[in-house]
DNA sequence: AGCAATACTTGACATACCTAAATATTAGCA
DNA sequence: TGCTAATATTTAGGTATGTCAAGTATTGCT
């Protein structure tokens, strides 16, 4: 690329131009993984809620929706989807019957960790032709992302 | 975080790992630009669009979409979009009329850079928190990313 | 002329997001 | 107790993005 390869003031790191890329890499990334979703049933927004389940038995929407930072009506839509595959159970909640309990399935568990090892293969395909050095310094860059967002 | 923090086989950076936590990071990173999208009237999917259109002026409904890695339906419903706006000017091309030459209008241009300036600086809020140091360490790392995606 | 390929549009559908309004339930208090 | 406010979720209706399949022009080839 260009002659200054330099880790000092290089090219592209400013704060607007490193957001700059920032955004057309993640647009480009979000693509790349996208296809990966359909082959499960579970869509972006559906596989990331069940992460949450999953790690978080018998959570409610209310919290799911927070963590999602979405509205509690987007919550409701993806938990149909979820229960029409049989991914999840929904129950309101004995001590507060305004709450809903939401459990994984276990075929909603397999769903889950299908899809994100079909995920991660496809990405990982990439990253495989990285040299050990390169992926340790895109891992020690994305901490501070991660710190961040 | 872990006392392990030297850059040899540091831990999360196997092509797994890593493609775990980038697929993790783009969710995080993509939730964080989201509603900046709105003030211009100019979503993702337009945004993205308007990009390539003026950078390539007079480019083709079927480049963009190649571009994109969409189908032509959807790039239609884009330009229906942009068109409604104002923001593209669509007219047969005079060589093969099957074609539909596409160019930004100054009101486009203008909306464009206006949606550009608000996303960076919703990043760049957060990016001017760090080192230059580390800002450089990051705009390194995503040269890798940037050469794959 | 006629027919296949090309470039795009249209119609019908699914997902994912929103706001506003409805429903149900619980909690607080006079 | 009984009313009212707050809380948790659902429903209704709208936009945006994407798909596929079928339709419309137009062009190019025989």
């Amino acid at each position: 690329m260009s002659t200054f390869d330099e880790t000092t003031e290089a090219s592209g790191s400013s704060p607007d131009e490193l957001g700059g890329r920032l955004i057309a890499l993640m647009e480009n990334v979000h693509r790349a993984i996208r296809p990966s979703y359909h082959s499960t049933r579970l869509t972006a927004a559906r596989l990331s809620a069940m992460r949450l389940i999953i790690e978080n038995d018998g959570t409610t929407g209310g919290q799911i929706a927070q963590a999602e930072q979405v509205t509690p009506a987007t919550i409701t839509r993806v938990l149909d989807g979820l229960y029409e595959n049989g991914f999840i159970e929904r129950e309101p909640s004995r001590r507060d019957r305004r709450i809903v309990d939401v459990r994984a399935t276990e075929a909603g568990r397999a769903a889950f960790r299908e899809a994100v090892a079909a995920q991660i293969e496809r990405l990982a395909n990439d990253l495989v032709t990285l040299s050990a050095e390169d992926r340790a310094k895109i891992s020690d860059a994305m901490r501070y992302l991660e710190r961040m967002f």
